[in-house]
DNA sequence: GAATACTTGACCATTCTACTCGGGAACTCT
DNA sequence: AGAGTTCCCGAGTAGAATGGTCAAGTATTC
């Protein structure tokens, strides 16, 4: 997965979508959110905005009203619309530098799956099911903090000092 | 935390440091890594692996001996050398467009602050965490599958269906 | 002192980002 | 009908970042 601006503001875009909305649940809404109101709120150049509304709209997370009173709509109520798949529409997936995508190609010249490999895997797998976990709805109404927690199940060697560590990072 | 391809380079470098020295453990231990081993094997640029060992050195993760037969040794045992220290030294964090880094300062023009800044905050602790809790030895090692759960102890609105998806996904 | 190996700094090609511009197509009003 | 509003699409582009190279050192050991 990949973690750009492009993705940021994509996900600002939605949330002023979603939060601007007059009621997304209703199928009939009379009002679409046109894209020059949320530039301007956002300070996003509109340009910008409609490259990024047409990989939306591509990806089925938005809906579309043309001529005026037109804009844009939310496919489906925000609490349905995760944040991953809104950085998965506009952030088309990278090649992770070596170690082709998904599939256990070789990465190494010697066509062995190099040690690392895991590691970015794992961390990818880590980043989108956070990302899955959160909704529209959730960022909107701002309930997200507190989520990050260590989780480690199995045999994690983070001693308590360690611990204290990462808490006072950054 | 940054993720780019400048970090992997430096965690695949240090894991192969890690790997082929004769024992980090002992402090007096003869046999320092040459780069150039490092680079031939990893199949890195020497001049470019140079400018991460720099870095990992003032970040205080490894040692350098000059002259004949030197090279680089780990500052401490693999299994206390945490991924995310490793990163962090080569990667200098990001201002993360608007929103400045940390602290609560404005990120929309009105210096208010915006609804997705706490989203990219936890994201970044959950990647923090993440690579917080893996150490070098663990990716030496291959102790690093299945690391990435749910680990949604508060309220998530992810449906069964959801989960499904997303463990289907990509 | 010669070989080895780290250190530093300048430099460069390519890619990506975050746009702009220009035109077009659909739609709704009057 | 036609004028204005809005989305739609493709090409182009300045500037920054990435991922390097190259050259000239300095320290250490044999």
């Amino acid at each position: 997965m990949r973690l750009s601006t492009k993705g940021r503001y994509a996900v600002m875009a939605m949330a002023d979508l979603a939060g601007n909305a007059t009621d997304a649940q209703i199928p009939g809404d009379p009002k679409p959110v046109a894209l020059a109101d949320i530039a301007a709120r956002q300070d996003i150049s509109l340009s910008y905005l409609e490259q990024l509304f047409a990989k939306l709209r591509r990806g089925g997370l938005v809906t579309s009203v043309r001529g005026p009173g037109g804009g844009y709509r939310l496919s489906r109520p925000s609490g349905e619309l995760r944040i991953a798949d809104i950085i998965l529409a506009v952030d088309e997936p990278i090649a992770a530098t070596r170690c082709k995508t998904g599939s256990t190609k070789g990465c190494t010249k010697t066509g062995a799956r190099c040690v690392t490999h895991d590691l970015w895997e794992e961390l990818g797998q880590q980043i989108h099911v956070f990302l899955s976990s959160v909704s529209l709805a959730d960022v909107v109404e701002r309930r997200v903090l507190g989520r990050a927690k260590p989780c480690n199940d199995l045999g994690n060697e983070l001693s308590a000092e360690m611990a204290g560590e990462i808490a006072a990072a950054e």
